[in-house]
DNA sequence: AATACCATGTAATCCGTTACATGATTTA
DNA sequence: TAAATCATGTAACGGATTACATGGTATT
């Protein structure tokens, strides 16, 4: 499928970048639907580069010479257009492995389970007061009144991350209610 | 992390199986958190033998040869329960490439967004039906009125993909509205 | 001077999919 | 008797992580 090459294909189609911003935007930006390490990135920048897909520009930077920021093509432009334009089947449910646990719940005590429920609950409860603060800077610094705005689409994805935390911790409250008010009987 | 091979001994734990019994299981029942190929499940099912995990007997099955059942170990069951007493850390969030192509938004037209939100909007309902579908079922022929019976962790787990599609579904139908009313300026 | 961050790459390994390969049994 | 399902395996490949490897620049 090549996500990865479309998802760098999408990022330097909007700006010339570097295989580090790309690294920074991949896991702070876009980590909530996609990402990639460094080492992952790198050779595919060069493959992309191969296939005429991307070109780049020596940058010296301080004293030494580094740095190779890339451009799209209008190969790439369209390879990517393609991509975008295409609808896909839906894929598998993501893996689970908390779900995992849960689905053998019958392997623990209720005082275990509570346990892991209560370590996730804390956790993603976290994990959603960052999306809420990211959310307000956002809002707060960015124009999303129109579709238009080039910002719309990281709106649009930042809230369904809340929305989806939100909802397994509705889940999580759910199960530790039923858990904690059930007596188990060895 | 070896998820897959917790697992088989999680599922080889409840009742003795074959590998083709652990694909069935995997790609039907346990297919909203985790599932696997048997291209996948017959090599690891080799090795935890290897590892001293399980063990099986070959049950000649009509005239021929075949089937091999398999039963997990003292060794494979404390293993099992190690892992999932052990409180880990939130996995990265799932990768979606629909929500990368919707980060890209502004490489589409209002027209061409709203096909591909409608498609999604279209595949999702189907898929929610079909969990709906399962939980009556679930419902109507299994005991999980308490967390002691073996089928609150399947009960448990399905609430909770039904739970995630509604949402998605959500925030697809708040998507499609913000974008039909939105008229785009060319 | 030390630490954090910028910047780029490769090698080994693991996890998972697709394709290749075979054959028996059950059901329509 | 044809098709679906049961049953088990391997080979090639792709996608992703961890570890190895290096060195410059900016901040404290």
């Amino acid at each position: 499928m090549r996500t990865l090459k479309y998802a760098i294909l999408g990022l330097i189609n909007r700006e010339t970048m570097t295989g580090y911003d790309l690294m920074k935007v991949f896991n702070m930006e876009l980590v909530n639907f996609w990402y990639a390490k460094h080492s992952q990135i790198y050779p595919e920048l060069k493959k992309l580069t191969d296939e005429g897909m991307i070109t780049f520009e020596t940058l010296p930077e301080g004293d030494k010479l580094r740095k190779k920021i890339y451009s799209i093509t209008e190969k790439g432009k369209q390879d990517f257009h393609n991509w975008i334009l295409q609808q896909d089947l839906l894929e598998p449910t993501p893996k689970d492995i908390f779900k995992l646990k849960v689905y053998f719940i019958e392997s623990m005590t209720n005082e275990e389970i509570l346990a892991h429920f209560h370590y996730q609950l804390k956790q993603r409860q976290e994990k959603l007061s960052k999306l809420q603060t990211n959310m307000e800077i956002l809002l707060a610094t960015k124009d999303i009144s129109t579709i238009q705005s080039p910002e719309y689409g990281d709106y649009i994805v930042l809230k369904s991350a809340i929305k989806r935390e939100k909802s397994y911790l509705e889940w999580l409250g759910e199960c530790i209610e039923e858990v904690a008010t059930n007596t188990r009987i060895y």
